[in-house]
DNA sequence: CGACCCCTTGATCTATCTCAAAGGGGGTGG
DNA sequence: CCACCCCCTTTGAGATAGATCAAGGGGTCG
């Protein structure tokens, strides 16, 4: 479907990155002309994060938003016990952070590698208002967030186990298709997780426990496979596609 | 804290509704200019919906959005086997239906008679991509709405039943105070709840019997009133907060 | 007055959690 | 290169919160 660029190693003393940037086709950057992409670039800076870093902390003044480049990273929050909540995974070209609010709603945090494209909140609220094409593309994808949130809703409120665990694989394996360059949906490929099996069952309100018997139940009904901890490999789609009905 | 007119029962003959709109300061409308404004009133119709009709069906093309100026309508979907998740509560002046979209994604039925402004999709978007200043306040109520739909799938994914009654009823009493006019939470208040036991089920991902169960044991215990089905009265409101913690 | 709907309460069942212990797999240090 | 260790995962056994099934109560409306 979109263009699907190969990350050049750019030497990093370019200053402008936008200019070569893999996701600013499809990030909410993309409707902005070049003299526009210049003062964006100019008040942006990016930054590798490593995996299991934190990036953005529950709670905190919301001084940073930010632009995924490149990687995966969870939006979490918890209980006052501990007991945490997965509320949604970004990928390339999603939208970190709380522009035009006080504090910061969820903590962020590195699944793997990743490159962010960070901001000053107060410096993109300002951009962003006197940029109608930016604020735009930016409310198309909250929308759209808002929408995958809501279905995700009825997954924690009204699905049991096994529903869970055949609408995450499905879930994942569209998701992960476009981040990794991959191609068409071979059923049969592998596909690597980017989570744990405690992130998993933090992305489904389950236990770990759960979460393991339930991957197991499903290899032994010969839907899924499971060359290793972290690969998946779909056998039977549509006996998944029934179970998450 | 916001002004709170009381609704003029104006005579239906006047065709610019906008002018007299009880929420235009509250909803996207607010910094529209009156020469603005008049545009929309064009494009815009007013209409009154009983409770229990259906206003946006989930999964139509998305032909209609609309604001919410009396009234409280509830968003929902269900699973295939037709349990339902309540997505949330529309309030006067919150926004329906999902502009820039191809389909609508949930259900909105009104939970008391409620005054509706709608739109067709296409002439919202039209005039939405034509003037930022509304853009950008559905922008801001978007983001809102995420981060509270977000602090909801921890109640969902990570509370107990006791938990989400307390989170439940707490949320109820912020949120029904502004929509009633009536003064600052006095604790002792009695509020009507907008919802049946099953709509509450549906909204905390219960069933009637739990949540049934749980209201009985927080009166037992002290927390609160019934004085009657659709009354309750939050006598121990700290109570509730450490339960909802 | 009766029917209907919504709500409450009781008894039982079960999906999932909790607690516990025993595999691997991969990396590190000897 | 091997062995050990650590962490993640799997599996088992038992406990339990909440679901399910069932029956009865009470308010409201025709």
């Amino acid at each position: 479907m979109g263009i699907c660029l190969v990350e050049m190693s750019m030497p990093e003393a370019l200053t402008n990155f936008c200019q070569s940037c893999t996701v600013r086709n499809r990030a909410i950057c993309g409707d902005l002309h070049d003299d526009e992409i210049n003062v964006l670039n100019k008040i942006g800076r990016r930054r590798w994060v490593e995996a299991g870093e934190q990036v953005l902390w529950e709670g905190d003044d919301a001084v940073v938003v930010a632009n995924v480049i490149e990687g995966l990273l969870k939006l979490s929050t918890q209980t006052s016990e501990g007991k945490e909540q997965i509320l949604g995974i970004a990928y390339p070209s999603d939208f970190l952070g709380r522009p035009f609010g006080e504090t910061t709603p969820y903590g962020v945090e590195a699944l793997t590698p990743a490159l962010v494209c960070t901001f000053q909140r107060s410096d993109f609220d300002h951009f962003a208002r006197e940029h109608p094409r930016l604020e735009h593309k930016l409310l198309e994808r909250t929308l759209s967030e808002l929408d995958r949130t809501r279905r995700w809703m009825l997954l924690l409120g009204r699905m049991n186990a096994e529903q869970k665990m055949a609408t995450f694989l499905l879930d994942m394996a569209d998701r992960l298709v476009p981040a990794t360059c991959a191609p068409m949906p071979e059923s049969n490929e592998v596909m690597e997780l980017p989570l744990t099996r405690q992130q998993i069952a933090d992305v489904l309100g389950l236990t770990i426990e759960t979460v393991s018997r339930q991957f197991t139940k499903l290899r032994k009904e010969g839907l899924i496979d499971l060359p290793s901890r972290r690969d998946v490999r779909i056998i039977d789609r549509a006996g998944l596609e029934a179970l998450a009905s």
